[in-house]
DNA sequence: AGCCCCTTGTGCTACGTAGCACAAGAACGT
DNA sequence: ACGTTCTTGTGCTACGTAGCACAAGGGGCT
């Protein structure tokens, strides 16, 4: 089977508590018998078992970064941020997706195969209730990300999606669209969709416009966002501008005006949220809301690590930047 | 601290055996035993220590998925598929990116925080060498992903690209293109893009056309196929069709096309390859060559179940079928 | 000379779990 | 009545590591 340190110890003439000393402490080993053990450990192969270490350390080293969905850009954008910041303290990162299956969103911190596997989790759940993450948070490390509000019990980090809607919105009518719709609320939502919404409802109501007349559901990937522009192009009097609330749905819809001959920007203003690659390479280069992913990442994981290292106390919340990005798609 | 099968057993007066085998062999366990002791679990909340678990079983039920990089579509489609094959069988997929950093992929496979820690791994590396991966392949279930040649030592699931560029290639001609140019070629690669390559290759040749006038090398990222189908397209006499090596180079063609007027297809027909979501709500949907990655997933998957559960032998080869979905960007 | 400290090495144990080997009692057949 | 088998439960140990507590030896200082 494999070769543990108590082989390595046997044939180098040591005991296993050397052979411990040259991997993790070898300063503390004498320079001699240093190089003989790890000529041994070479020679041999040696591996110190992960598992057998992870019980020991009560640490595996290993930090999981769960998400609904790894096919939204927004997710690995944000994965790759965090590699490095997680690499610069020899941490490493795994990602595991839910699908946004609540069930499983909830395994993740109950326990399953996953919980404690990993040292600290970063959560972007879309379904669970504050109380799951609450009593979750008591337990392990979590750092919550997303505008979802969880209550109190965990560190938190997120742009302000209300003022970034806001500022989105204030574009379109500064842009001298009067018709504006919104893709994106959620009826039930208390997370993103809501904060969102609000952003909109308010820079609407304060230019007098109709915030509601063009505001439609959506599910935030780039079939939904085609299917409802579509329907909203179709009407006898559509809107002049969209804020859609995340980049996939806003690429959906800019695909339903090409379909139906509509001018992006000249017929349609089209605004989007995530600021993904994808965007920046359309046919017309979209507008669009774009979060400080590299501060959230920073934050995130600072946190993170703070409360793997055992800080103990209530949850704090941080505001992540974001910048309103003007591309092709809202240009005069 | 933590609650242990001990503190369990404690509490329920009986044996800490009795509560492992609740646990996971209820069973065998008496009904009465059994209710009693399960009341105790939930009162005090116990989780079984997955890493003093791990030890003894010597499985932790993960399975690494590791590629360059999580932004690139196409892996994130090939997770997604994954997924729900390794549910299945009561494993978890962990997504490890390595940035196509050869020292990282190597630490993958030969120890680091990570090896052992999975039961297997899905490896689809850029730059180990033949011999790295013969290595890692006779320590560790390890199946590979993708077109690169690594010699016999290891399972591998991949199409077969030269077949796949062959087809492409094909398309544009029979739709009648003559300055066909090919996108993605590496000077120094083994893999994915001498396969295409050659691919191609063949198919101009046998139809006497000229097969290197417009190859050029690029990055498999859409910034890179838009510089060199830009610079293409700025010769006096560009191209009338092009077959870009993966999906993302193709959608940066198409920006570098429409920012300089270029219609597609009438002046230039494009097909790209993966199949990604993005090329179906460009403006101009994308012809493309479509992996089978459900097949893929369930082939890789069920290979590397099979060497978790202790399978020897020889390297198996297996060939994932692909298929050529035209769309508006090379249609007549 | 006597003392202390520093360096280098070791035996032993705990981390929390799963399962071998076994025992006591019940159920069953002859 | 007796042996056999089945059910239900238990004590003990190993998985491979890290670190506490300690010991032996050598050098420097007063």
């Amino acid at each position: 089977m494999a070769v543990t340190a108590r082989d390595v110890a046997l044939a180098a003439g040591v005991s296993q508590r050397t052979v411990s000393d040259v991997v993790n402490l070898p300063g503390r080993v004498g320079a001699e018998t240093r190089i003989r053990v790890q000529a041994v450990i070479d020679e041999l192969g040696y591996r110190p078992n992960p598992h057998a270490r992870s019980l020991r350390n009560r640490r595996s080293g290993l930090i999981a970064l769960v998400v609904p969905q790894l096919d939204v850009p927004y997710f690995s954008d944000l994965a790759r941020c965090l590699i490095p910041e997680l690499s610069k303290r020899s941490l490493t990162l795994v990602v595991d997706q839910t699908n946004g299956d609540p069930e499983r969103e909830r395994a993740v911190l109950t326990g399953g195969a996953v919980s404690s596997t990993f040292d600290g989790v970063l959560l972007n759940a879309l379904n669970l209730t504050a109380a799951d993450v609450e009593a979750a948070a008591a337990t392990q490390p979590i750092v919550l990300l997303g505008e979802r509000d969880y209550g109190t019990g965990a560190d938190h980090v997120a742009v302000d999606g209300t003022e970034a809607a806001y500022a989105a919105t204030r574009h379109l009518i500064e842009r001298g669209c009067t018709r504006i719709a919104a893709i994106g609320r959620q009826e039930h939502s208390i997370g993103t969709a809501m904060q969102r919404t609000a952003g909109f409802v308010r820079a609407m109501e304060e230019s007098g416009l109709d915030a509601f007349r063009y505001m439609a559901e959506g599910e935030y990937d780039r079939a939904s966002g085609a299917a409802v522009m579509g329907s909203m192009l179709d009407t006898t009097e559509p809107p002049d501008g969209v804020f859609c609330f995340n980049d996939l749905m806003a690429l959906g819809a800019m695909r339903a005006a090409w379909t139906r001959g509509v001018d992006i920007p000249g017929d349609l203003a089209i605004v989007g949220f995530d600021d993904i690659e994808d965007g920046r390479y359309a046919k017309t280069s979209l507008t669009t809301i774009a979060p400080d992913k590299a501060a959230i990442a920073r934050d995130a994981v600072e946190m993170l690590v703070e409360r793997v290292a055992g800080l103990d106390g209530p949850g704090r919340r941080v505001r992540a930047g974001f910048e309103l990005v003007v591309r092709e798609s809202s240009a005069l």
